[in-house]
DNA sequence: AACCGCGTAA
DNA sequence: TGAACTACGCGGTT
């Protein structure tokens, strides 16, 4: 519906600067009136004098999306005023965020006479934009800052921005000019953009997009249109050295060519979807309508210069490319990569195109527009949440490069995953797709195909088999059209990076639902693959329908003495059993179980313990999967949790984060994880993303953290959490499960029952201090130091109190009894879904 | 196939 | 604050 607003009126007008009734209330502060109405609930009892709470209280920096807990608790808007008073230096920029008020008060600026109608706040110091999510112009603020700017944090009323050098080199990658950024952001705030912030985007952007790095015949070249900015990078003491020199040079050193003219280029699947007789149809033709209008809005003269001119270049061996895109970026002068594949005679063409069946849901296309906008394939990195499509998302990248396209997964389970469903989707032949894995070294015999494969596969340094040397000759020896990196937050890692060289690919698509890394490696994407062409927003996803609505938890259990006791007795790194096998967790647990049961929920429980998976699943009684249960098991265990009534719940220990085609569930309980990792987090949560059972009625699925009370676990909780929450998640804290206690067959109720748990507990504990004796003998040297700066987990999550009760809705039985029938239909018709998702459904 | 040992990720 | 722990994929052996 918003989307049909968005289109050409708003568009135009928003460009022409013009006014527009706002039912929202401005006044000159950033205010906090749009936060606190929903605080009524709620000062939640916090745990006092532990480790967890102050390192809490410590780390505190606020985004707007934290504004509710920081009000919540008194101790910090005291924090947050002593901040304020201190001085700081004038060229002061926070790291991650500035406390609120502090950098957030606005008030001193002037605002322009129709400010109520502009959605958009700068911050003069460090580039922040506040966004109000409820203007009307919303929507298209959103796509342009989504554009120039980084996604900081979007809960419901505001969002955070932040203009970044980075950001800025991904706006103008994908096509915008200085003067654009510039005219729609000062069009779009509601103060006039300060000196320093348009100075800051002129300095970054007038270097950015003049140097490209071009394949041509398995050689790389550095290109540019200005002859003098080669001059000047071959000057550079980094790059100068790594110029080889080709035959054809001038006598300055460069090759001088035509640039390349530039076609316009057809998205695969966007043809079908106008043509299409169904209600997609309009939202399609629209959806493009807004690029247009987006792009005439913002201008595209881009292209038209580079056809009269000449590109100068100079070759580079494919060794340096890392370094050179590496030092570019350090530089300021960022090299593009693009494809012109319409206009490349040389690679064969790939026969591949999307079924005339398959349908691309508009934001699937919004991001695909942004890779392809300017006719040629840019690199760079697409990020979408789990269950939105992603792999349909690279699987009509290739059918609009129509080149050999090699996917690298992390997985063999993946591998297979992309295989089937690029089959299913387009119309590659079977013989063009070769899978290249451990137990299957294939190659295609045609002239262009598709390769699917892993990165250990690829990026493999120690010996091969005889087979496998041979398939990576073949992978090495040719040039390929595009390559698409699933789960692309793995590359940087050390070994993983490598594959962006040993591949010669014209184009480079990375794919993620979590660009994060708990290290700060995150950056180097930046370089090896390209820029983020187009992040989308969780919250907005989920209210259209095209990912499961999920509602948050965090459960705190409280320590039973005894095992607090026993905790506070305990070396750190014996404490974490202690915390995981809380008697008091394990009836959570048990009483969620029991809850969801009932309402017909299907239910995953995460351990990263496997002791406690173990445990928790043999007492209550369910099935497990762990890393060493065998491929037969797994499949019995979930075949029968997908079609079985009997069995609606199952234990998984890490195996089920990556590696394991899990079925749909509708609940996610965890009761341990690693420390503070937002991405397992996020990718958890993703598990359930795909539920999407369309009852209007409350939320359709959900997500439980159990916490033991008073621990570590608390701290670290929070950090996983922050991911989430910048997504615009809130997690409720539940402090009590009413009925808990009258649950029958609640175990750990007596006390001598807890005692000897504790018992258990202890003496696995000494076991595990024996083992870790002889290791770390081995261990002690070379472990890669894991720098945990976290940047964006800016500690504390948004969190409201509340009974069970209220956060499923659960109390209406007629509710509980529809859920129960939605979910057998899921059952049985789990595949006709699977079709009706891309085919049918009407957002 | 199922196991082991290794290197690797997070 | 940083190191802990588990699991993966590969190659090779039984």
């Amino acid at each position: 519906m918003s989307r049909r607003e968005g289109s050409r009126q708003n568009y135009s007008e928003l460009a022409n600067g013009n006014d527009y009734d706002s039912d929202s209330e401005n006044t000159s502060t950033f205010s906090d009136d749009n936060v606190d109405a929903d605080l009524g609930d709620a000062y939640i009892p916090r745990a006092n004098l532990t480790v967890a709470s102050a390192s809490r209280k410590r780390k505190a920096k606020t985004t707007v999306g934290e504004i509710k807990t920081h009000l919540q608790d008194d101790e910090f808007e005291e924090e947050a005023l002593v901040d304020i008073s201190l001085e700081r230096p004038p060229d002061f920029v926070p790291d991650a965020v500035t406390k609120m008020f502090g950098a957030s008060d606005f008030s001193y600026l002037k605002l322009k006479p129709d400010h109520a109608s502009r959605p958009i706040w700068i911050s003069p110091k460090d580039g922040r934009i506040i966004l109000e999510s409820f203007s009307p112009l919303a929507e298209q603020a959103q796509d342009f800052l989504v554009t120039i700017a980084e996604p900081i944090s979007r809960p419901s009323h505001i969002h955070e921005y932040r203009i970044t050098a980075y950001s800025l080199y991904a706006a103008v990658s994908v096509g915008l000019e200085t003067d654009d950024i510039i005219s729609v952001l000062s069009r779009l705030s509601k103060v006039p953009v300060a000196p320093s912030i348009l100075n800051f985007i002129k300095s970054a952007t007038i270097s950015y997009g003049k140097v490209k790095l071009v394949l041509k015949h398995n050689r790389y070249f550095v290109e540019s249109p200005q002859a003098d900015i080669l001059q000047m990078l071959l000057k550079d003491p980094i790059i100068g050295p790594l110029r080889i020199s080709s035959e054809t040079v001038t006598s300055d050193g460069l090759v001088e060519t035509r640039a390349p003219h530039a076609d316009d280029i057809e998205i695969a699947g966007v043809k079908h979807s106008e043509t299409a007789k169904n209600g997609e149809k309009k939202e399609t033709v629209e959806e493009k309508e807004v690029e247009d209008i987006f792009a005439s809005v913002v201008g595209d003269k881009d292209d038209e210069d580079d056809d009269l001119d000449v590109v100068h270049s100079f070759e580079v061996s494919s060794d340096s490319v890392e370094i050179i895109k590496k030092r570019c970026q350090d530089i300021d002068y960022p090299v593009l990569e693009e494809y012109d594949c319409r206009n490349d005679t040389r690679n064969p063409d790939l026969n591949i195109d999307l079924k005339p069946s398959t349908q691309i849901r508009p934001y699937q296309e919004k991001s695909l527009s942004k890779m392809f906008g300017n006719g040629r394939a840019r690199s760079g990195i697409i990020v979408l949440p789990c269950g939105a499509g992603k792999t349909l998302v690279g699987i009509t990248a290739a059918c609009t490069v129509k080149k050999s396209v090699i996917v690298l997964c992390t997985s063999s389970v993946s591998v297979m995953q992309w295989r089937q469903q690029f089959l299913q989707w387009c119309t590659i032949q079977p013989e063009n797709v070769a899978v290249f894995t451990s137990e299957n070294k294939e190659m295609f015999s045609c002239d262009a195909g598709l390769v699917v494969s892993t990165y250990s596969m690829v990026a493999n340094t120690r010996n091969r088999s005889h087979d496998s040397q041979k398939v990576m000759d073949f992978l090495t020896s040719r040039e390929w059209g595009l390559i698409i990196l699933d789960e692309v937050h793995v590359v940087p890692a050390a070994m993983f990076r490598r594959v962006v060289t040993t591949i010669a690919a014209h184009a480079k698509l990375g794919l993620t639902a979590t660009l994060v890394r708990e290290d700060d490696k995150i950056g180097d994407l930046n370089f090896l693959i390209g820029p983020k062409l187009y992040e989308a927003n969780w919250m907005d996803l989920a209210q259209k329908g095209h990912i499961a609505n999920v509602q948050c938890a965090e459960v705190w259990c409280p320590m039973t003495a005894e095992f607090y006791q026993e905790y506070l007795n305990q070396t750190a790194r014996k404490r974490m059993l202690l915390y995981i096998m809380n008697p008091t967790k394990f009836q959570a647990c048990q009483f969620l179980i029991h809850y969801h049961e009932k309402r017909g929920d299907k239910i995953i429980v995460f351990s990263d313990n496997v002791y406690a998976l173990q445990e928790y699943a043999l007492k209550l009684g369910k099935p497990f999967i762990y890393g060493s249960t065998p491929q037969q098991e797994r499949m019995n265990i979930l075949q029968n949790f997908q079609y079985n009534d009997q069995v609606s719940t199952i234990f998984l220990s890490k195996v089920g984060d990556t590696s394991i085609d899990l079925p749909e569930a509708t609940c996610l309980i965890q009761i341990s994880s690693h420390y503070g990792s937002r991405r397992q987090e996020a990718q958890r949560l993703g598990r359930i993303l795909r539920a999407k059972r369309r009852n209007d009625e409350g939320f359709n699925a959900f997500f439980y953290s159990l916490v033991s009370k008073d621990t570590q676990e608390m701290y670290y909780s929070t950090k996983r959490q922050a991911f989430l929450v910048d997504q615009g998640y809130a997690f409720k804290v539940i402090t009590h499960l009413h009925g808990m206690e009258n649950l029958p067959d609640l175990a750990y109720a007596s006390a001598r029952e807890r005692r000897e748990l504790l018992q258990e507990v202890l003496l696995k504990n000494e076991e595990a201090a024996g083992i870790e004796a002889g290791d770390d003998a081995d261990n002690f040297v070379g472990r890669g130091n894991t720098d945990v700066s976290v940047k964006r987990a800016k500690s504390s999550a948004s969190r409201n109190a509340g009974s069970l009760a209220s956060l499923a809705g659960g109390e209406d039985m007629a509710y509980i009894q529809y859920s129960k029938n939605k979910n057998k239909d899921l059952k049985q018709h789990n595949s006709v879904i699977q079709k009706l998702y891309y085919k049918g459904k009407k957002k």
